[in-house]
DNA sequence: TTGTTAGTTTGTAATGATTACAAGTTTATT
DNA sequence: AATAAACTTGTAATCATTACAAACTAACAA
């Protein structure tokens, strides 16, 4: 996704499109390893030497109000975030703390009758493949 | 639950049951509300004033790992705890802040082949019932 | 163009849940 | 009773996040 069409992408849902926020949402469409604030702040410092840590916050914020972007609490500890808003879960593997995406079904999110969902938060920790075989 | 079968199940366990460890299992078993640390340490402070907050995070932490009770990460903040282990999905409701139980059937929780599972969290947020209907 | 205003960025300071730690206390075992 | 291991307690540190205020930028009107 090129940063023009991210700014587009911005603006049609009211946000004004500064470098900073294009930087960021770009940062994680192109890094889908679900990374927290602080590794996003890092990697993009070099490249941005005036770059705040509450800005990539505030971004975030905003990102995700809007729906651009998800926060995952699938950690204790830090908040993770996903460019990816559709529904689906995620594993966090306890060995090498890496988190996967994974299709969730329709039938997964029945809620109570006369709750409305507003969202919805698969997680599942345990071994992923490749650590299983190599343990 | 008695304080007696709490201690037996905890020595069961290979746990200590210390008086503190068995008043906290008893608060979590008789409010069904997933309360955080602070909201047991407020509670149970009056009947025990030498209780301590980090009592309650040394016996939450040992409860949990030994699979006698879950933690709830539903909330950015704080943690939430709940007595019962077993399987169940966790709606919070945005406008009151409560936490309900609901059932989750087996399919909910299929992850991709060759990862295994340790433990699920099938957290939605959105409107309870009571709400919807007063809003 | 210039001025005005609202929104954004930035750095620093505060907050608040959680953890680290060490000294004292209790429990299980011999 | 003696000993060691486990547990409790209070205080101090940690660390992610939020609050805040000043500087900056973008949008818009006169």
């Amino acid at each position: 996704m090129t940063r023009t069409r991210i700014a587009e992408e911005m603006s049609r849902l009211g946000l004004r499109a500064t470098a900073q926020r294009v930087s960021v949402y770009e940062y994680l469409w192109n890094h889908r390893t679900h990374p927290t604030v602080d590794t996003i702040y890092e990697d993009l410092l070099p490249d941005n030497p005036s770059f705040s840590r509450t800005t990539v916050y505030n971004t975030l914020h905003a990102l995700e109000k809007s729906g651009m972007i998800r926060s995952l609490s699938i950690e204790s500890g830090e908040m993770h975030y996903d460019a990816d808003p559709a529904d689906h879960g995620h594993f966090l593997c306890t060995h090498c703390r890496t988190i996967y995406d994974f299709p969730i079904s329709a039938e997964s999110v029945a809620v109570p009758h006369g709750f409305e969902s507003e969202q919805t938060d698969i997680f599942i920790s345990g071994k992923c493949k490749n650590c299983k075989e190599k343990i």
